[in-house]
DNA sequence: GCCTACTATTGGATCGATCCAGTCCGTACC
DNA sequence: GGTACGGACTGGATCGATCCAATAGTAGGC
């Protein structure tokens, strides 16, 4: 490809080129940016000698001048230690990829955990990004305020729940229809009395993905009664509202708002002897690792985070390059990965 | 704070605090980067007016001029589905907090999987970063070359394994420790015939924690042969060849190079109706999240990841602050997290 | 009072790209 | 032959910071 060059050599520039090739250096900016003004064989000549040279285009010229930095800002929080959920590693490399195919980047940043707005006006000020996508917004979407406020384009993962006439753009998984998912299939392979161990009822996503269970058991004719539960996200607490759950001896499937609770719901199988899936049935959410590699393997609700990030990428596009958005709104559907945790035959 | 303001008003410039201030452009640079100049009443002045138009210096000609972007690259790959690793979380995210105190960013960018060398040309050619942190060694560091050949920063976490002699920063964990710390451990709580569960033999790292086991094994004058096995990094095969050192009945400890591997003896256990912890002690490798959540807890060696970030963030200083690194190398010590799978009173 | 030394501050040039307002030239038209 | 037109290309100005050399101002020494 090109030829290694040491850093400290003079990097060739558009000048470099311009003079190489004999013409000026708008020529050679159009060479790079808008080709079909030139004339055939001029642009050839201009072509071969940017390769000869091995040149890429400054970032931080081109970045002053047409005041966009090609740059794409994300607030990066890690998963709390002690649950399952560290899915964003495919939806981050994802969103890079994406990203990369319109010479975009990811830049991280964080910020004060206590404050969900902090980092962004900062990058902004400073013109280091183009646009936002924001992840959380499970805590309300004070950032789209912000954002908005300022005029600085964002796409966010996660519909805006505490104002459903926020018109920006965003991309969601739609929950419900996952909590239905898993709850269909337990009916399917034969409980009838299935749990719904979920999120706090202020969680507005463990609250949508329970309207999911309570349909999927209202069009099967099931009671419902006394079987929709709500904890905390961490294991033990699962563990202790399944034995309360288990304790009477008549509920056999338990669809949970997460993995976390799900590995919750196995330790207290495994603590009173019963088997998953042949015994009792488990779905969990999310088709985190530890979903996978648990024993012996929890059925989750896989969420489409790979689709997720290109869609969250093209809206990203549409919005930079100012064309009014057609749909600034897309909500995907998840899916249910089948594993022995739900088997009855196991 | 700063006053929000939209991004179509026109932002504050170097310029526009000066007039603002009555001193020149000159001066307001200094009173960002060399306050120690200025005169105390100046200083101060030109502050106020700072914080009053809310100016945040343009990052575009900042970079242009000094020829630094403030921006670290680091080629994201995700970890694999199916295996546990996916440790890189709490990694970056402390590599972001640390990068963030100097006034630096990550940027992430991707490249061809069979190319470890991909991406790394174009953003160096482009100014668009200052160095580069390169996190997969394990196959060898065909970066360093590059980097080295172009005169480019970095700092890897890994050590050269082909070429000990290489000079360039690093920092890493002690593996040959993680190993003997299981070990240890499990001859402590009773176990007298230890295996140890390991990678194929071309993984240097593999290698490296093996040797470990086999210190502490020697170092309490225990039989090792017929113990040590190799296997891929796949909870079946792990599953397998823990039955397989299960069939004798004498076989009682399973140090494991890996979370994953540690996770397949669990299912063998599982399957052969032994307990965890009671029965046989399983110890695992990275305390990952498939350790922290999986029933009944699984006892692994914990790489200090924060740590290792943060010494990376130094070296990345001192090689771009161009002083001599007094001491390029440093090697981390890991920690055990004991939990239930080596109680034997659980 | 004059020179030196040093501090505080200034203004022009510069980094490398793109924007903008042209210039040049060949062709078509009346 | 003169004019209009449009495609191909050019060169100065510009984005917003920092570098550099130079200039006021201030204190100290003899």
């Amino acid at each position: 490809m090109s030829p290694i060059r040491r850093l400290t050599d003079a990097q060739p520039t558009l000048a470099t080129v311009a003079e190489r090739a004999g013409v000026s250096r708008q020529t050679v900016s159009n060479a790079l940016n808008n080709p079909e003004l030139l004339r055939e064989d001029t642009l050839a000549r201009v072509q071969e000698v940017i390769a000869e040279l091995g040149y890429t285009p400054n970032r931080a010229a081109r970045q002053l001048r047409t005041r966009s930095s090609h740059m794409i800002g994300l607030r990066f929080e890690p998963a709390p230690e002690g649950t399952s959920n560290a899915l964003m590693d495919r939806f981050v490399h994802t969103l890079v990829e994406a990203t990369a195919k319109t010479g975009h980047h990811i830049v991280l940043f964080s910020g004060d955990p206590d404050d969900p707005l902090d980092g962004y006006d900062e990058l902004l000020r400073a013109t280091a990004v183009d646009a936002f996508v924001i992840t959380d917004t499970y805590a309300g979407t004070p950032q789209a305020d912000l954002l908005h406020g300022v005029g600085a384009p964002f796409v966010t993962f996660g519909r805006p729940w505490e104002d459903p006439s926020a018109r920006h753009p965003w991309v969601d998984v739609d929950g419900a229809r996952g909590g239905e998912l898993a709850t269909e299939h337990l009916i399917e392979v034969g409980h009838t009395r299935v749990a719904w161990l979920g999120w706090e009822r202020e969680s507005r996503i463990g609250e949508d993905r329970r309207t999911g269970w309570r349909r999927a058991l209202d069009a099967a004719g099931l009671d419902a009664t006394g079987l929709g539960v709500r904890t905390t996200d961490n294991v033990d607490a699962a563990r202790m509202a399944a034995h309360e759950l288990l304790e009477d001896g008549r509920t056999t499937g338990f669809a949970c708002v997460s993995d976390t609770i799900a590995l919750g719901v196995l330790h207290a199988l495994a603590e009173r002897g019963l088997r998953p899936g042949a015994d009792i049935g488990v779905v969990g959410f999310d088709d985190s690792l530890g979903a996978q590699v648990t024993w012996p393997g929890l059925t989750s609700v896989r969420q489409p985070l790979e689709q997720v990030a290109i869609e969250i990428v093209d809206l990203v596009n549409t919005v930079l390059s100012l064309k009014a958005v057609a749909n600034p709104a897309r909500m995907l559907e998840p899916t249910l990965v089948v594993r022995r945790s739900t088997l009855r035959d196991g």
